[in-house]
RNA sequence: CGCGGGGUGGAGCAGUCGGUAGCUCGUCGGGCUCAUAACCCGAAGGUCAUAGGUUCAAGUCCUAUCCCCGCAA
């Protein structure tokens, strides 16, 4: 007798939870619910999130509700008779009326060692923050934000120049170990819950546009950490002119220099050097304004910055 | 019909009022040097995205097509 299940997810991390469910003999997947399509990319077409994409190549039953409170939602829900609900970065709150559905209960994959960094950007934060690791978490959910007991972690140590994509990588990877082993003991009655020490707890909240903005006063270290953050997401005024910087290194300051923070210590076969409010940072890549990404070496060919 | 930028030697860019296609870097050869990623000299490498049009003359102006990219979500 297969675990009946219910996916709910639907950016990149999710879909490995997704295949992961699909590739287990001993759970069938009765639905996934993600995210409605919503306009993105040039000229605002509609595009299905990563995970409907995985569920129709496996010609998945698909929910997209725009809101989970609905009652033909959580009656479709309750149709599709669900021992066991699996949530990914799905991105709504589950309201008690859907957790309360499935008879085993609904088993979040979080990308943080629980309590720490709950919320919707717990991977960007971490590296924002200068964490030495990070994890995942996965846990029996409750009414709260990522709040329910905690019951499979998995640890990933943090390199102080690892970058967003990296992280990412490498988390999915343990999220899927992660996700087989609870699943594993919740079938053969070993699962532990263990409780979330609230006082230890903190937030990481959604990435906004200014999450991203740089101040050159800040320390180097800082700034080098918002920028493998944010990977792309992270911009500063150079010379005038806005930019993205999409990947730093720390560097020693040269001595004959006395510009100030923010400002082009040198741009030549040296590097790219700008001063910070304390060391300096090298750019290796960068995207200026209608432009597309670049290491600072090609954009210092045609460009001329500091000057 | 969301807004916008762009396709020019291998890379990044400039090219004005239509009039010999240029710059920085790279590549190759030579020189200098104890040595060099530094410096000097030289060379190769372009159907200026594609198709039409205007013109004595089009990278440049007009029309259409293809492709790439940024913003916003």
């Amino acid at each position: 007798m297969k675990l009946r299940t219910i996916f709910m997810g639907t950016p990149d991390f999710a879909v490995a939870s997704l295949e992961t469910l699909i590739e287990r003999g001993d759970v069938e997947v009765v639905g996934v619910v993600t995210q409605p399509d919503r306009p993105r990319g040039r000229g605002h077409k509609l595009m299905p999130s990563p995970v409907k994409v995985v569920a129709q190549n496996n010609s998945l039953p698909i929910l997209q509700p725009e809101r989970l409170k609905n009652d033909n939602v959580i009656d479709e829900l309750a149709a599709l008779a669900p021992d066991l609900i699996i949530v990914a970065a799905f991105g709504q709150i589950l309201p008690q009326r859907v957790l309360d559905i499935p008879p085993r209960g609904c088993i979040n994959v979080h990308a943080s060692l629980l309590p720490r960094y709950r919320g919707a950007a717990p991977i960007e934060w971490c590296l924002i923050n200068g964490e030495r690791s990070t994890g995942i978490t996965t846990m029996m959910m409750d009414a709260g934000l990522d709040t329910g007991d905690m019951l499979v972690k998995r640890e990933v140590p943090i390199d102080e120049n690892m970058t967003l994509p990296e992280l990412y990588d490498k988390l999915i990877d343990r999220s899927v170990e992660a996700l087989n082993e609870t699943i594993d003991r919740l079938l053969d009655g070993t699962l532990e819950r263990q409780k979330q020490d609230d006082a230890q707890s903190t937030y990481a909240p959604m990435i906004k546009k200014d999450t991203g903005a740089i101040d050159w006063h800040r320390s180097a270290r800082s700034i080098h950490n918002l920028v493998r953050g944010l990977c792309g997401r992270a911009f500063a005024t150079l010379d005038g002119q806005i930019f993205k910087i999409c990947r730093t290194r720390l560097v020693d300051p040269p001595l004959d220099c006395t510009v100030e923070c923010g400002g082009v210590m040198c741009a030549d076969r040296r590097g790219l050097i700008i001063r910070t409010g304390e060391g300096a940072v090298e750019i290796l890549e960068l995207q200026a304004p209608n432009c597309k990404r670049m290491s600072a070496a090609d954009y210092l060919k045609g460009h001329s910055l500091g000057r």
